[in-house]
DNA sequence: AATGAATGAGCATTCATTCAT
DNA sequence: CATGAATGAATGCTCATTCAT
């Protein structure tokens, strides 16, 4: 009962926040939005800032996070593989995540934590690429190079597919862009 | 003299998205910034609004323009490499322009023509994708998917250049970054 | 409760215009003699100028049409008396509601269905007259000059009562001006 | 030249007045309606306040000290009967007079010596009228009441003439109306 | 717990006034 | 003298937050 109303209200933010922007959102509209007066939003948080910093700590907690604990123990080609399928799907099931956490991270509303945060799957990342260098299946390149590479292709990508509607999420377009991603990488 | 001021609000205005966002902008820090009074703004710009969307088109106009017509007759390996490592200069001299760029096109203050201008620098580089792919030099991929990653990857690298203290843009850099693209989509 | 907020409202605005003109009419000055807070106008009116015809409106109904209703059937003459004592009354009474008319309709907050209703009190008026001019009690003089002394009279005798400390609104003077008001008309 | 600026500067403030009151009176429109630039506005007046006083002096200064030389050794009613006429001309060639005088007086900008002159004419007037009284030709009425009567009914009377397409001032609605207003006050 | 009307600090915008040219 | 761009105080309006119900 109280987590779908959370739920709700974590919805209607990310809803929002593609309508209009950080810049956009109002408290009211998130309660109006979500269904609830404006004044239970303060039950459930202490203030905006509160509420922005929780949905951006939820959001990050469900994709890497997720993702890590079922492939870590697979090659490391299959686990990039799965992870990129993974990370694509859930973007692009809620695009949402993306325009939220770009927009969030340069806001006057992100706490230190959330600033820490940050590099959470970029680190997960990070060591994956080193081990992959050190068994040669990764380009001797900077990690940050690679993964600035990594990201931003799925990032763009799953933006693209999201905005174009003539563009579906296929298993076949799932495979193209892993794999001029990986030979980009690969040594 | 009038350009001088008009410069200073732009510089201000990016500067400033790049410490608060969108969302944090104040006409009056603008005009502090930008060491002018606020109401000497509208002589300039009828509102907020209208000063963002200036804005917008003033670096939309300064980016990928700027360097096409320095290159469109160069082979397409040396057109896209040329286009790289000048993209990525400009975007690491001044970053603030990706922020305000990926910021401003979801605020409440786009207008319809801001919209519109969007796909510009894309389009070209479709052109030139397409191209590539009837020569042969380029995979046969969906341009789109192609596209997203060179973009995502010039976005997320010139950030990762910008916000890591110990990177900077040497040749070195830019030549190896621009090889992990061109592998990615050369055929 | 609400009703009773929204007359501290019209009574304030009332109160300065009397004050300080239309010209010198703040919001903020409106809230704080009414005593709420300023954003609390915002939640009756959508703005200054909706809050200023809705005064307007609001006089408009109270005035002439309350007294009509009372004495239409009376002979004209007697009429004629008891309007004169009513509005004088009412006006002496609340004469900023005179300021406030005569201020908004040359104002910029004017809307379009705030002009159109000007001219109820008149119209009754003028239907009474003609009357009495084929009745032969009235003189056979264009009923606008007739209006126009009339009212001119009530406005600029009511104001009198209102700024002359020494003056009160007495039997008698109801009376004696309304002798002069008959005289100047009547057959 | 000079003099022809500031006919040019009045001319403006009246013509705005009557369109947007003195509520939506700016300088720097008085000073478009008038040709010549904000700033020139400051060289002949010290500052708002001192522009619409002037202008309020001026425009007294025309009507009533005007009439009054010309006719105060004439019997009683003619000379209110040439006032009469007089006054009512003039009020109808410029009507925007009447609006700017009612608005003002009641407006932010008037100073201690504009309230005080406002009593001139209405001064003039009563003493006419006690002498009226005391010659038996005037009802013995409180003056202040007579006066309510006749300056009402000229002010509403030429305000009806302006705003009435159909409506002239000819001579013999100066003569009708001011046959009303004799009969009214006359003993 | 939930509500949403009320609050008032804070920001966008206006406009009287100044001053360099 | 004349200009009109520049100024910034003052005002309209918004919206995060509170609190009586």
């Amino acid at each position: 009962m109280k987590d779908d109303k959370l739920n709700r209200i974590f919805d209607a933010t990310l809803s929002l926040t593609g309508k209009v922007g950080i810049a956009g959102l109002k408290m009211s509209s998130i309660a109006k939005e979500a269904s609830i007066a404006t004044g239970t939003l303060y039950l459930y948080f202490k203030n905006k800032e509160d509420l922005l910093n929780a949905l951006y700590f939820k959001l990050q907690k469900e994709s890497a996070p997720a993702l890590i604990s079922e492939i870590k123990n697979l090659p490391i080609d299959i686990q990039l593989y799965k992870m990129w399928a993974l990370a694509l799907k859930k973007l692009v099931e809620n695009n949402l995540r993306i325009i939220f956490l770009e927009q969030f991270l340069i806001s006057p509303y992100v706490s230190a934590s959330s600033k820490e945060m940050d590099s959470r799957f970029k680190n997960y990342l990070k060591g994956l690429l080193e081990k992959g260098k050190k068994e040669n299946q990764i380009k001797d390149v900077d990690s940050n190079i690679l993964i600035a590479l990594v990201i931003g292709f799925l990032r763009n990508f799953s933006t693209h597919i999201v905005n174009d509607k003539n563009s579906k999420l296929s298993e076949k377009s799932i495979d193209e862009s892993f794999a001029l991603c990986w030979e980009a990488i690969k040594r």
